[in-house]
DNA sequence: CTCTGTGAACCACTTCACAGCA
DNA sequence: TGCTGTGAAGTGGTTCACAGAG
């Protein structure tokens, strides 16, 4: 499984994918205005396991005190700092289709940092449009001049499956390292940029195979 | 982890989403006019791992040809089985905003078999009315009698976080036994309910990660 | 001789259990 | 005493490597 570095240590993405969860659990913790919280209150209240969460933690620093637990604002400061998430990252969505357009308007996105600042497309009547929620569509050959001028952190993929691959190839000639791709299908990126892909076929072939294979067995 | 019987089996969800791949390979060799592909051939044309693929699909049988490989019809027909796709299956989108309606009509679906007969909503102008491909958006307390009557098999959430957990309550009570979800936060369901989530802001804080601490590492 | 199917080896992630600090 | 941080044990998934079928 891919790596990254964190100090001189090793971090799995499961574990990176809890820190987020870990993180909305303070948040809520913290607007229910609690102070301190033990690995173990965690564990209980968000169905998480003690242990887990401790060790997961332990990859970044102390962060707790012996006895006593985790402050949950001071613990909170560090998820979101080790998240990255301590600045405004910003997004350009690629793909101003039904999808594109649904995800730019998705409130969840402002409330929680990111910063949409373009629609990309190369549909003569939808550049020089705006979303709903009024993000732009722009041309896709603005594309390297945005991430260049706006520091643009992370495109999300909402094209047509067979243009996905040279999109993908787009994106990473115009500077940008992260990726999340709704196409179906895989794509290749360089090593150096990082791909996610939210793959509505698998997931959904997923659920059919536990309909059609019938009982859960623990 | 979660499994699911497979015969006298236990077959993991990573097993059962790699034969989502699978089945998406063979297909496009199919279209290509290939007729048999080995284990080795799947694996470098598509990136993958011979030995798994043969691990994958030892779980549910012997389909291959020792000296030859596997027959692209046959073992597409095979896979298409095994996960539940020789027949319609019919889908829900419950929450008729723009990822709702972005998810009706998304192409995808019909293509892979998948049958979106309905969107849901509680708003009184939105019922009534349909999606730009002709799903109709009915009301939200018709679900028990869809399910029922229609034989629904997969209820989509795509819902506001703080109605999500309610609402997959009444599919629930509605027999609904697949869900997938895109709120976020973690919903509660019976064992015998498979619910899947996308969740957009655990996505976008990992890649968030990755941006933050840099090097890839192996 | 090729390629499958599979036990054995390997590796990674999770859980346990406890030493030690507050 | 209560809880963290962590080595050790356990679990499960992947890869190797080969016997044996075609």
């Amino acid at each position: 499984m891919e790596r990254v570095r964190a100090g001189g240590d090793q971090v799995s993405e499961l574990t990176t994918a809890r820190l987020s969860v870990y993180l909305r659990c303070l948040e809520s913790l913290d607007a229910s205005g609690v102070n301190t919280v033990s690995s173990q209150g965690l564990a209980q209240q968000f169905a998480l396991n003690a242990a887990q969460i401790r060790k997961d933690l332990a990859h970044f620093g102390e962060f707790g005190i012996r006895g006593v637990g985790y402050y949950v604002k001071d613990l909170k400061r560090h998820l979101r700092q080790i998240l990255g998430l301590d600045r405004s990252i910003k997004v350009v969505i690629i793909g101003a289709g039904n999808l594109g357009l649904a995800l730019a308007d998705y409130a969840g996105f402002r409330q929680d940092g990111f910063d949409v600042v373009a629609l990309l497309d190369t549909a003569r009547d939808k550049v020089g449009q705006y979303s709903r929620s009024g993000v732009p569509i722009r041309h896709a050959k603005e594309l390297e001049w945005l991430v260049e001028r706006e520091k643009v952190d992370i495109a999300v993929l909402s094209v047509p499956a067979d243009a996905a691959q040279e999109t993908v190839d787009a994106a990473v000639a115009a500077g940008i390292r992260a990726i999340l791709n709704f196409s179906p299908g895989s794509l290749r990126v360089p090593p150096h940029v990082k791909l996610k892909s939210m793959d509505l076929t698998i997931t959904f072939e997923s659920l059919s195979f536990f309909l059609a294979n019938g009982h859960i067995d623990a």
